[in-house]
DNA sequence: CGTGTAAGGAATTCTGACACG
DNA sequence: CGTGTAAGGAATTCTGACACG
């Protein structure tokens, strides 16, 4: 981990591909974008996704065949985000104590 | 290594985002391609490329400028093709014998 | 809300060729 | 041999909108 990371996170799929990776339709990972679900970078206005963003795509797609809209996935995203900081912080502070 | 693997040889990247990761022209990449030292697949005729054929066309590239022709670096990658799989043999003879 | 689709345009990629050397 | 370039075409992607619900 974290050297070989430099793969998992480059952004450089195109939405054709991660289409066929995910087997979401270019409407769908556009849509998700919309609801801040992901976040591709750009390339002259050409979106550009990472390993890390297939499989967080495939995790929404299983959320919503499980009918867990949009909304509550961002929510829960937050959530998470939010437990990692904190975790962060523990770890900041805890790391050279124990 | 081996799950994470994936991402390193999933063909998955255009001839665009390749050049700007190796500094390469596009036609340098296709012709060492011709050249057969690089093997993307192809998608609707489309070019793919993995992110361990872009750390091989960094290879290529320090090596074209230490002036090595495309047919010497094609030997090379040849003679450690036959290292390997000898290497393999080798271990399938002796992995249960030491 | 979530997704499909047709529409027109912009950016990408492809091949074969000519050029230089 | 290795690489640049202009040329014309094919495939990709983008956005905003209408549709259904």
């Amino acid at each position: 981990m974290a050297y070989d990371d430099s793969y998992k996170f480059k952004k450089v799929i195109s939405i054709g591909i991660v289409s066929e990776l995910t087997g979401l339709s270019q409407r769908q990972i556009r849509y998700y974008e919309e609801r801040k679900l992901i976040f591709p970078d750009r390339s002259k206005g050409i979106r550009k996704y990472s390993f890390a963003d297939v499989e967080q795509l495939m995790d929404i797609a299983n959320k919503r065949e499980e009918g867990v809209t949009t909304r509550e996935i961002r929510n829960e995203m937050t959530k998470e985000i939010r437990q990692k900081m904190l975790q962060g912080q523990m770890n900041a502070h805890f790391r050279f104590r124990a």
